[in-house]
RNA sequence: GCGGCGGUGGCGAAAUGGCAAACGCGAUGGAUUCAAAAUCCAUUGCCCGCAAGGGCUUGUGGGUUCGACUCCCACCCGCCGCACCA
């Protein structure tokens, strides 16, 4: 062999690791477990078996087996697995259009991924191998279904939900995009439909305030921050003595509460069609619900648009102060946020300010003060700061902040209000009217009404249709012989419930399962599970910040809660990648420019495919593809084979390890010295955040001067054993990246595998050197740089600087007012 | 509007408050070759200068400091998330 021939490197390493099942690890207790090494979990997100892979996989495994191969090195016993996320969408619309059933496709792309991965040489533990759609692993997921049940954490409920009326289906919030259905492009509507829910608002505190314990990154805690949505204020009991119905407002600013000139009341309350009824304004409020419930969100949301609304024709009492303020509805006000319903104080919000300008309402001033932005129309009002209460009763001339406990005492001792929190978080909905997904194992009974099933009978095992078409209900209906079964508890006739789990709710503990995948009569051991959780390392892409990382969060709660587990956190420390374009634009099947992993692993090698996506940039960061920036880093390996080649002919393999070569000054102590301070970066700028890029730059630094002094060193034996050690060292430190390369060198160079010998140390002492270039500055300009030993005092550098030519001629004539020395560094000459 | 992140060569980028531009791509020149590919060597922020050398440069403007890409203040621009959230 005589050109680095990566598919024949790659295959024999690959087949090594293979054959030894190298990566696999025992539980405790199990034969192979080592008790005195301390654990890691490196987990990657699992992939969405569809079509091929692409490189966006491709830089989230690679980035993850780097992990795992530095921890493993660092002597923890890593659990790395894999598996697939096989239940959705894509393969049920696929199902639809070519009749193929979903199992079929779905298992031709497992099958494709699983062997891409084994190609990229990934060092998963097989043996640990899941995927969600298994009879052996969703009979878990309806055990935790059942347990969630149990406890009142599901429910069934009523909901407005996203309906296509062209495809007859609910969609998920995910597959709405812009109020239109992800799928044929239709208008979505809002149906009223009896649905399953998870409790996840129960947990919305414990999962905003344990963001706090976790080492993830700022933006994805705040975007979880965000959608958790809590915020404290008052709830606060308006009456509408015509109709004799109280109407409770969630309000943050109670203190403006003397404000309030109107109400408002969401097109979809269920009061406003009682309201209206037998006034002037009956036919004009319905013609105007009518109307609101056609606007998409994003149409009524529109900050732009006009504020509408028409009057009910009733009053309503203010409870802090007696007055009659009239009542609107108006689409400004959401049903789904707070109660439906608002006080409005246009004085101090700018969207009820809006609405009064409208329609000529009053607005009153009640809060001192004005924002120095605002125009000054109406005197400074809209006014949101703080400051002195005015028109405010008896709270006139104290500070708003100060009031705001105060009148919320005095409305409780009323009856009139109470403090309160309000989310923006919402119960996960997770039923689906669709196929391929995890049945739900309840039955409907008669007698019983909702029974769910005896462990004993699980899985409910999804049955075969012909016809994956969406008609109004769930496919499954259309399996009469499985849906017509016997209720469990009473033997009588019942129907079983035929939509299917979102498939989110498979990756929330998918992590746990991986612990203990063979299990056949739990869903985990609790001490294999206690032993590994919680997650070290996880990572994967962005966009799974809010939906998937809360759901695996409130699933790990919950159970903990229940007794299954003992973490409240499933993932310590995460890490988010960013995506990878070409030509600057996201990779999709219709713009046609996906980068499939495979063929890149074909024209380049694997590891070559590996290095580059973990060089491109820093990884937590997007970068472009280029065709043109892989074939650099292929240059770099197949200068690092090219060097192994030519040093395993020219050198005798006698000592490797150089020790006392590293005599400064020598070309062989040199090189030695530049291994040690590459050992020394890659390790610091892994440990340090992911710095991937910039620690396969240091091996790239290391390589090149081997290149530049390798002609010079052979023939001497330190000189060759220096290059053996660079060589082997280089080899060593990126094997990480390109572990077959890795492989491949080391054991040319030293006779041994790399994955079982340490991650090498730097010797401190070939860091350190004793001389070094000494920066002259003159008034913090760069003049000079002068050879200084190491040990050299501060005046032994002033009179160095001072002494050297370029620096004089910046100095001669002026005055030396200040020297500032920085030892090891530099000699600043502060002159006038 | 609120929140988060960022702005450095032709490009991807690098720099515990101490030599700005490491490493890679691209480009230019040279060696090798019948020729090409591959490889190797050199140059490559901008401006002035034959050169020695000098000046300028990290979105803009200020500040702190002997010294600022880095810290502080104000602003401009870009990306991402949330958004008539009461």
């Amino acid at each position: 062999m005589d050109r680095y021939d990566p598919s024949e490197i790659e295959a024999r390493w690959r087949g090594v690791w293979e054959e030894e099942h190298t990566w696999e690890v025992p539980n405790p207790g199990q034969p192979g477990f080592d008790d005195s090494a301390p654990k890691c979990y490196v987990l990657e997100m699992l992939p969405y078996p569809s079509g091929d892979p692409h490189v966006g996989h491709l830089k989230n495994y690679a980035i993850g087996d780097a992990m795992a191969h530095y921890r493993r090195r660092n002597g923890f016993q890593v659990v790395h697995p894999m598996g697939f996320d096989a239940f959705g969408l894509p393969a049920e619309n696929n199902a639809i259009k070519t009749g193929e059933p979903p199992r079929v496709a779905t298992e031709r792309s497992i099958e494709a991924y699983r062997k891409a991965f084994h190609r990229l040489g990934l060092s998963f533990d097989w043996a640990r191998e899941l995927s969600t759609h298994e009879p052996s692993y969703y009979r878990w997921t309806q055990w935790i279904f059942l347990q969630l049940l149990e406890r009142g954490l599901a429910y069934r409920a009523e909901a407005l939900v996203h309906w296509c009326p062209v495809d007859q289906t609910v969609l998920a919030n995910e597959q709405v995009i812009d109020g239109h259905c992800e799928r044929c492009g239709n208008l979505v509507e809002a149906r009223q439909l009896e649905q399953w829910f998870f409790r996840i608002t129960d947990y919305a505190d414990r999962l905003l305030d344990d963001l706090d314990t976790i080492d993830w990154p700022e933006h994805v805690k705040t975007m979880q921050r965000n959608w958790i949505g809590r915020s404290h204020g008052a709830e606060v009991v308006f009456r509408c003595e015509d109709v004799g119905i109280d109407f409770p407002v969630f309000t943050t600013r109670p203190d403006t509460l003397f404000g309030a000139t109107f109400f408002v009341l969401a097109p979809e309350h269920p009061d406003v069609e009682r309201l209206a009824a037998g006034t002037e304004h009956e036919a004009a409020v319905r013609d105007y619900v009518n109307e609101a419930t056609r606007w998409t969100p994003e149409e009524r949301g529109s900050e732009e648009r006009q504020k509408t609304g028409v009057p009910l024709g009733r009053t309503i009492t203010n409870p802090v102060n007696g007055e009659q303020i009239p009542m609107f509805v108006a689409d400004y006000v959401l049903m789904e946020y707070g109660t439906g319903a608002i006080m409005a104080v246009p004085g101090h919000d700018k969207r009820d300010y809006d609405f009064a300008r409208a329609f000529d309402l009053p607005i009153r001033r009640v809060i001192a003060g004005t924002d120095p932005d605002e125009s000054q129309d109406d005197e400074g009002l809209p006014y949101s700061g703080d400051g002195q209460m005015v028109n405010s009763g008896r709270f006139d001339g104290k500070q708003n902040r100060e009031a705001y406990d105060e009148i919320v005492a005095w409305l409780e001792s009323e009856g009139r209000g109470k403090p309160t929190v309000h989310y923006r978080l919402r119960d996960w909905l997770v039923s689906r009217q669709r196929y391929w997904g995890c049945p739900i194992p309840v039955v409907y009974c008669e007698t019983d009404g909702i029974v769910p099933l005896p462990e004993d009978q699980l899985p409910v095992l999804l049955p075969e249709v012909d016809d994956y078409a969406p008609k109004g209900q769930s496919p499954l209906a259309a399996a009469t012989d499985w849906v017509e079964t016997e209720c469990p508890r009473c033997g009588g006739p019942a129907l079983r419930e035929t939509d299917t789990m979102d498939t989110f709710v498979d990756s929330s503990w998918y992590f746990l399962r991986y612990l203990d995948a063979h299990n056949d009569h739990a869903a985990w051991d609790r001490a294999a599970v206690d032993y590994w959780m919680p997650v070290d390392q996880y990572i994967g892409g962005v966009e799974h910040a809010i939906l998937h990382l809360m759901y695996a969060r409130f699933f790990t709660k919950a159970l903990a809660d229940m007794g299954h587990l003992g973490v409240q956190e499933p993932f310590g420390r995460l890490f988010t990648q960013g995506m990878i374009t070409r030509d600057g634009a996201k990779m999709s099947s219709s713009k046609g420019n996906v980068v499939s992993a495979a063929e890149t692993v074909e024209r380049y090698g694997a590891d070559t495919a590996r290095t580059y996506v973990c060089f491109m940039g820093p990884p937590a960061g997007g970068g472009d593809w280029t065709d043109e920036s892989v074939e650099g880093v292929h240059r770099f390996l197949t200068r690092l084979w090219r060097l192994k080649e030519e040093v395993a002919e020219c050198t005798s393999a006698g000592e490797s390890e150089a020790s006392a070569a590293g005599a400064t000054g020598t070309p062989a102590g040199a090189l030695l010295r530049k291994a040690h301070w590459a050992i020394d970066k890659v390790t610091r700028d892994i440990e340090r955040d992911f710095g991937f890029n910039t620690a396969i730059a240091a091996v790239m630094e290391l390589v090149n001067e081997a290149y530049r002094v390798k002609d010079d060193l052979y023939g001497d034996a330190a000189g060759e054993s220096a290059l053996r050690f660079a060589t082997a060292t280089a080899a060593s430190i990126l094997f990480p990246f390109a572990p077959h390369l890795g492989c491949d060198v080391y054991e040319a160079m030293t006779g041994r595998r790399v994955w079982e010998d340490p991650w090498p140390k730097a010797d401190p002492e070939l860091l350190a050197s004793d001389i070094f270039t000494l920066v002259v500055q003159v008034n913090g300009k760069r003049r000079a740089g002068v050879e200084a030993p190491a040990d050299a005092s501060r005046e032994e550098l002033v009179e160095l600087a001072r002494a050297n030519a370029a620096v004089q001629r910046h100095i001669d004539g002026k005055e030396v007012v200040k020297e500032v020395v920085v030892p090891g560094k530099l000699v600043n000459l502060v002159v006038r």
